[in-house]
DNA sequence: GAACAATCCCCTCTTTCGGGGGGAATTGCC
DNA sequence: GGCAATTCCCCCCGAAAGAGGGGATTGTTC
């Protein structure tokens, strides 16, 4: 590939590599990528271990990155990939708009979060802005502005899901050998976070966002 | 080794329609179906009505279906198209393993079933599977069996996702026009068909079975 | 027309929840 | 050092929830 040739369009590739647990959206990337000159794929992976190994190999321009997957989780690989690599770049794919993990994203140093709904030509024009050095949050995703509080600690994680589980105050106080009193005082911190009306409020809006596990 | 009209192959290719709300993931099944001669691609669609609407324009043999649109959902448009056309053949799409729709899916007569993050070859074979007057239904998405009993009526559906969104008995009430000691029966009957132990476990349950919307 | 599911209503009783206060130890970070 | 966040604990109290009963009315299905 020879150099001085051209200003403008005859740049080298973007190079591309995609990482998702889902074959057939993989597939669907990668079909969007192809018809596109300026961008080459070097590389896929369906969970965090591969991504990491992949940004090693082959170092890509832009790395997709799915936030929900097996094993390492994408948070972790990109953690891990900027660790290594801190000038990497890395977009960022959801599918809930209400993704709890973006904020994790953004602070772990995502260049980008688009959610996989977008249109093809989103995809392309945030692989292209983040390539240039610019970032690319969907708006739907940070619209809200008040996604920043939706997070939870370790502890009040606990507390929330054996609350989803069923258990009362007490039982979630015995099972964590916690006394009753301090469970409360975990879910009224959970209520102010999450902006919820009760504990079952609390908890449709903790799987809306993805801060516990069912 | 060939029979006398078409250069290539014997049979007419399978006409199929794909409708998803994701536009990524149907491409990539779109890409995936291009890689088949035995396979045309007759119509796309976002959402239920264009799901009926491709149906009636175009008849293709195997309509792959995602469950949850905007709009008309999965379900209905299957039950739209079924009742005009009742040997259409549908292969419902879905993310969640443990989708509650699925047992309605089947009951509308969906043909098959199967997960999103199914391999290429998965789609293929359900595909032709269906198209032969097989059938396909995903074993992770059946394997629990106790799907049956996971189900809501209308109404308490509407209980229940008032009660995911903070309302107290009495609010909901209000909300719906009843009587407080209504509501209350109806989480009774909620609580025992979900087998949940109380209202917040219910909402657990009940999103994690895909038998309300948050 | 009997059986059934779905929908709706009413009562009492005890437990639990959640709001309102408060404090205190530990950690990490600037 | 200071300071914020996290984790942990305690009090009171009114309102809500849930368990236990009891019904009635529609439909549809067999």
């Amino acid at each position: 590939m020879e150099t001085q040739l051209s200003p403008g369009d005859l740049d080298p590739p973007i190079r591309i590599a995609v990482i998702d647990d889902h074959p057939l959206l993989r597939d669907g990337i990668v079909a969007v990528l192809g018809t596109q000159p300026d961008l080459e794929l070097v590389g896929t992976g369906e969970d965090g271990e591969a991504a990491v190994r992949i940004y090693r190999e082959q170092r890509p321009d832009v790395m997709l990155l799915d936030l929900q997957m097996p094993n390492v989780d994408g948070v972790e690989a990109m953690t891990r990939i900027l660790a290594e690599f801190p000038e990497a770049r890395i977009l960022v794919l959801t599918t809930y708009s209400g993704d709890g993990r973006a904020t994790q994203a953004i602070k772990a140093g995502a260049s980008g979060y688009l959610l996989k709904n977008s249109l093809r030509t989103e995809l392309l024009d945030a692989i292209r802005s983040i390539h240039r050095g610019g970032t690319h949050f969907d708006r739907q995703v940070f619209g809200a502005a008040d996604r920043e509080a939706k997070r939870l600690t370790a502890r009040e994680s606990d507390v929330l899901e054996l609350a989803a589980a069923g258990n009362s105050n007490k039982q979630i106080a015995a099972r964590l050998s916690l006394s009753e009193d301090t469970v409360k005082g975990y879910m009224k911190a959970i209520f102010a976070r999450l902006g919820a009306m009760d504990r079952t409020h609390a908890v449709a809006i903790a799987v809306r966002n993805g801060l516990i596990e069912l």
